[in-house]
RNA sequence: GGCCCGUUCGUCUAGGGGUUAGGACGCGGGAUUUUCAUUCCUGAAACAGGGGUUCGAUUCCCCUACGGGCUGCCA
């Protein structure tokens, strides 16, 4: 799309828990818009709601943001020109525009109660009728400064009846507007109720205080989720009567369970085994923790990277982003109109795809901190190696302690299977011969290494099915892994023959406890 | 129920009035590898259905079906 002169995007967020990976991708495309056209990617907090509010989440949102390298140019941390960026702070702001709505004749108050509005909406259920809308017809059913008597609105106002503040929203009135990712979008104003805007509690609802701020702090593009564009209309109309222009929207489409139904929800995510939010949450109530991309060993470039391609393509074939590639190549005019379904099997694809690009001395300090996570002191080169030989081998990297175990402790066991069909006890003097060998080699890197073996398989007429496998057995267990002579070579030439020996002790047995 | 949005391989998607409908994940086969993984080659796999418009529709229009969102003093 053209490059918009200044462009001003936000990520605004309610914190009533942690962030969604929806969530997560909304201000992804926020942040990378803002960095393909050079403007500032503000965030705000959208605190208004004060039964909902958990005081932890702002911090996770600010972490979650910080880990996935997004940050904003304006916000509550920050600070900014038009600060500050919590709502809660901002109520002043928010009463003055009520008031110019309410001077305007834009806005009402109301003052049915809650469990006035209640009785009524089930009055019309029992009736077998859809929930009313408080609208230009049903309101002058109700309690407000439009239905009632100026004297009778005028005694309750004075006598600080509760009341909340109403959108005074036009009869029948066609409300058309171009969306980016949508085009043309039309609803009629008759299905947009009579919003509260001012809630009993003094606070702006949503649409007020969303309004206001993306217009004083010079919003330019709203991009938000599909579950927005409901109320578009209604965002249309406040801004036409507070006599703003409004912004440009996009509504992004929304991320939806990998199978069944619905949009993606932690619930399904428990049952398939897989994250939806970005890093580990410790939910207050229940202190039970809801595990993150982060904690489960996602890079933060792959999460990057495979959020951005669920609803959006670069329209090439590259898949594998980095984020300063992706703040290139990202526009909104190639973001899908519907909704995508998760699929962990090519997210967790995406991380092993990052995880390779990494090099082996960073993915190593990594592993040696994980090892001392466990309680383990490793040193750096052993760590260097074992990562550069695993990286390949698995998904993330917390899977490296456990798949590469025999690089940092004894076998665990060893595969009896595998170990009877590839293991000749006669040829046991064979291999304690090669103990042997090994022992004496003065140089053990790891074409030393393979030299030796294959002149002992020289010597001793044996191929690699026979030697190798045992090789490994004794070694690591497995038959699986790194090219057998790095992995020697690295578990280092005193550990290869005492587990070599030690092995063989062992063999004899487990193969005859077959038998 | 009403309103709005959507619908290309199982999944993410490219494409677009005339194509062998392309790529990726996953799956199958093969090559390389002492093994596993990587890598490479390769196979199966899709335009929701019905009407139009058109010389010609997967592409444009309408309807239906299905999916999703909204329908709160939540965001």
């Amino acid at each position: 799309m053209e490059a918009a002169p200044n462009v001003r995007v936000r990520f605004a967020p309610s914190p009533t828990g942690p962030l969604h990976i929806g969530g997560v991708r909304t201000a992804l495309y926020n942040w990378l818009f803002a960095r393909r056209h050079g403007g500032q990617f503000l965030l705000r907090i959208e605190d208004t709601d004060q039964k909902r509010y958990v005081p932890a989440a702002e911090a996770y949102i600010l972490e979650a943001l910080a880990w996935l390298g997004m940050t904003p140019d304006e916000g509550p941390q920050q600070g900014g020109p038009h600060a500050p960026y919590r709502q809660s702070e901002r109520r002043d702001i928010y009463a003055e525009a009520a008031k110019q709505l309410l001077d305007a004749g834009h806005a009402y108050w109301a003052f049915d109660t809650e469990a006035e509005l209640d009785a009524w909406r089930a009055k019309a259920e029992s009736q077998g009728n859809p929930p009313p809308k408080y609208d230009a017809v049903e309101r002058m059913r109700l309690r407000n400064t439009l239905s009632l008597p100026p004297e009778e609105s005028g005694r309750l106002i004075a006598e600080g009846a509760p009341k909340v503040l109403r959108l005074k929203v036009p009869e029948n009135e066609d409300i058309a507007f171009t969306d980016v990712v949508r085009g043309a979008v039309s609803f009629n104003s008759s299905e947009v109720d009579d919003k509260v805007l001012l809630k009993a509690d003094g606070l702006p609802t949503y649409h007020l205080a969303n309004v206001v701020d993306d217009h004083l702090m010079g919003i330019t593009h709203v991009i938000r989720g599909e579950e927005w564009l409901s109320s578009c209309p209604l965002h249309l109309l406040l801004y036409r009567a507070f006599g703003w222009t409004p912004p440009t929207f996009a509504h992004l489409p929304l991320i939806l369970n990998p199978n069944g139904k619905g949009k993606l929800s932690k619930r399904t995510a428990d049952k398939l085994g897989f994250p939806v939010f970005p890093i580990d949450w410790t939910d207050p109530e229940s202190q039970a923790i809801w595990p993150g991309f982060r904690e489960y060993g996602f890079e933060a470039s792959a999460v990057i990277n495979l959020l951005a391609f669920l609803g959006w393509n670069p329209g090439t074939e590259q898949e594998i982003f980095t984020a300063d590639a992706l703040k290139a190549a990202f526009d909104l005019d190639r973001v899908g109109k519907a909704g995508a379904r998760f699929d962990f099997e090519k997210a967790t694809w995406f991380n092993q795809e990052h995880l390779k690009q990494r090099g082996d001395a960073e993915l190593g300090a990594e592993l040696q901190g994980l090892m001392a996570d466990g309680g383990q002191s490793v040193d750096r080169d052993t760590c260097v190696a074992v990562a550069g030989m695993l990286k390949e081998r698995v998904q993330v990297v917390r899977e490296m302690p456990e798949k590469g175990h025999y690089f940092f402790g004894p076998v665990q066991a060893y595969d009896e299977k595998t170990l009877r069909k590839k293991y000749n006890p006669e040829r046991r003097p064979a291999f304690e011969r090669l103990a042997s060998r090994l022992e004496a080699l003065a140089d053990f890197s790891a074409p030393a290494v393979e030299a030796e073996v294959k002149a002992f398989m020289e010597d001793e007429s044996l191929g690699f099915g026979a030697v190798l496998p045992v090789l490994r057995l004794a070694l690591a267990g497995t038959t699986q892994g790194p090219p057998a002579f790095d992995m020697m070579s690295t578990l280092g030439q005193s550990t290869v023959v005492q587990r070599l020996r030690e092995a063989l002790t062992h063999f004899d047995a487990l193969v005859q406890n077959a038998g």
